[in-house]
DNA sequence: TAAACAATGTTATTCTTTTAACAATAAATA
DNA sequence: TATTTATTGTTAAAAGAATAACATTGTTTA
């Protein structure tokens, strides 16, 4: 197969949960241009997206909605589920576990991991937590190749080198320092403070645009 | 000021960051490729959003810490500081307004809204918490134009419209569900599900490639 | 059935972003 | 002081992504 574009890949994810949603409710067709209206999106790149996973029709009523789904999870999901690990289990933690809660998904959260003796061994929003002394050693157990990282800022990297150290494969890092690891190891990092910024900045512009106000004086 | 590219704006926000740390261990100046390896990017592209805000420097040893910082707050910041609300106050809401707290930015969190009436009118994370049935009165009274959307998916739809009736400038979606706003509404949509999906795709990949195991049966 | 329409599939173009190439110059060194 | 080195600033090229243009083809309708 060949690779995909980036941003392909996100969008047939997020196609998908669209989809999940037409279906459920009762919807078997879908066009193309009524994909892109969900998405705030234009109809010409839903298409390009699905010529390039190599879905076509012949009919004109739409998209099959179930054939969609299925040819994007055999893009996206392994055949035998993947288990994530979500490291530092504070709010951030909790509100991605509480995503994943009661989706059948192909992405199974196994373990969550602390130092918070509180937290140590009890169940929390669904999810077994562990000691972070026995992060390699569960890791291993379980088989877990992807990880979460939401520790406080001034642990984000010692804790990512411990993950990569105990052989994880693909770190989503959502602490506010960016990590580096090896380049056998798939990271991406998100930060939840430049997404704001960048919201303010643009609407800092705008307003800026239509009344100069704010810098009058 | 022409405008600057997107990814040069996410870039400085995280630089300003990275930046505030060494001014607190007491650097003064730092070089092109130091701020590059903090963040896995090339020298190149560090020089080359720097001249894009028009900052240089005559010296050889590097850039001014302190001047730096101060001009991407020129150009993030607005003058008088920006209000943001969060509407919807569970993990995910709070996960942010802990992020915020204590620290001194021109962005402030100053209120949130939720339809719990265990949390309305109470202070959570530093933040009093309003009825979501107040949304329009606060907001304008408060004077907010930037709102962080992290209610339950199926409140995505209804409240973001509420937002856009109410006056609301910009809106950063964190919610599993698109929503859509006028063109005059600054929007980012943001899904966490879809970014763990993209690292299991691409961990699923270089699983791939280094062993056909789990496509061989 | 023929013509018009509406939808998809694909190539070409444009735009954005990153990377490469290289000129300029302060600082260090022989 | 002349030479080398290290660093910045800038233009040029390449890569990646979105958009536009348009050909194709079921379907509907006169």
């Amino acid at each position: 197969m060949k690779s995909l574009p980036e941003k392909t890949i996100e969008r047939l994810s997020v196609y998908r949960r669209t989809l999940l949603n037409c279906l459920a409710e009762g919807k078997e067709y879908i066009y193309s241009h009524e994909i892109a209206n969900l998405h705030n999106i234009t109809a010409v790149q839903v298409r390009r997206d699905i010529m390039l996973i190599g879905y076509s029709t012949t009919l004109k009523k739409g998209y099959n909605v179930r054939a969609l789904i299925e040819l994007i999870g055999d893009i996206l999901d392994s055949p035998r589920g993947l288990n994530v690990a979500v490291v530092g289990i504070g709010n951030l933690g909790r509100a991605i576990t509480a995503y994943f809660r009661g989706k059948r998904s192909r992405l199974q959260i196994v373990a969550a991991f602390d130092t918070d003796p509180e937290k140590i061994n009890r169940v929390i929003s669904g999810v077994k937590c562990y000691s972070m002394n026995d992060l390699q050693q569960i890791i291993n157990e379980k088989q877990i190749p992807v990880a979460i990282l939401t520790v406080p800022p001034d642990y984000a990297a010692k804790v990512s080198e411990a993950l990569v150290y105990s052989g994880i494969k693909g770190i989503l890092n959502y602490t506010s320092v960016p990590v580096n690891v090896p380049s056998d190891v798939v990271l991406e990092n998100y930060d939840m403070i430049t997404s704001l910024e960048k919201v303010a900045y643009y609407v800092k512009q705008k307003l800026g645009d239509n009344s100069k106000v704010s810098y009058e004086e």
